[in-house]
DNA sequence: GCAAAGCCTACCAATGAAGTCGGAATTGCA
DNA sequence: TGCAATTCCGACTTCATTGGTAGGCTTTGC
């Protein structure tokens, strides 16, 4: 029940793109490095995020990419979600085919708990948040 | 982000021990028919929940598994990790490894909020609490 | 002593994750 | 006008894991 290195690297590029994109796009090379995520693997993820809207992009030379809206409207589970698809956990849920057992088997109460409790979670975290994190911490440590 | 089906048929199994195996043991080919499991499949998961000592076996002719401890004692979680391993979604937490930027980056916390999270679901639910369901499930149903 | 069970190990196929590669199309700037 | 920076796109490879099978040995109740 891992997440993949999709939903961390989108996480850190994203973070990145919050704290680094505010005036200028910043292209895939600079995150990259900043990141330490392969260049050519980061822009089939970006290519997802921009999919989903969450990151607009400028072609041509001094180009790059922008969070597509403010970083206090963007939450860690709209990234993980767009990277990884639904985190539901066990298909059951998110098929909505019935188990065996007819009438719904007792461990679906579980996993709807699991699956809610992980989403009150993510979705209840911004990338402004984390910025915030960030900054606190950054003032502590002088 | 999704269990495999170990944990899933390792609930399954666990749950229909709670429930079948309160005075004699359950062979495996009995609780694979019951729960839709491949027999020879579950047997391997059989041993890893042996070898994390939730469930006991008793060998040769009549013999079978029952579980290890009053069903109340043993909750979701615990099976989880015995078959799953460490629930802890994302390798730098469970390693102790501190990320490149050092002095601990900002997405940190959230793999941290996120584990916690789950932590806290699942080992909350015990077998028992599953019997539970189950029983004023049927109970209302009729 | 036979048959019902657990126990053990090796093996296999399919899938998805992680990443690479090459080459377009676009665009700022000298 | 043309070069270089950059996004965009799709195909490909490699590797580990998942999910499962097969076969044979050991234990033990009846």
């Amino acid at each position: 029940m891992k997440l993949s290195t999709r939903g961390r690297y989108g996480i850190h590029a994203m973070f990145d793109l919050a704290l680094y994109a505010q005036d200028t796009p910043q292209p895939i090379k600079a995150i990259a490095e900043r990141e330490a995520i392969p260049e050519a693997y980061l822009e089939q993820l970006i290519a997802l995020l921009r999919k989903g809207e969450l990151v607009n992009s400028i072609r041509g030379a001094q180009g790059g990419y922008m969070l597509a809206k403010p970083a206090g409207d963007i939450t860690v589970g709209q990234v993980l979600r767009t990277l990884e698809g639904d985190l539901s956990i066990v298909s059951c849920l998110a098929g909505e085919d019935v188990c065996a057992k007819s009438g719904g088997c007792p461990t679906q109460a579980v996993w709807k708990k699991l699956r809610d409790g992980i989403n009150q979670v993510v979705d209840s975290i911004t990338l402004q948040d984390m910025i915030d994190d960030y900054e606190r911490m950054n003032a502590q440590g002088e």
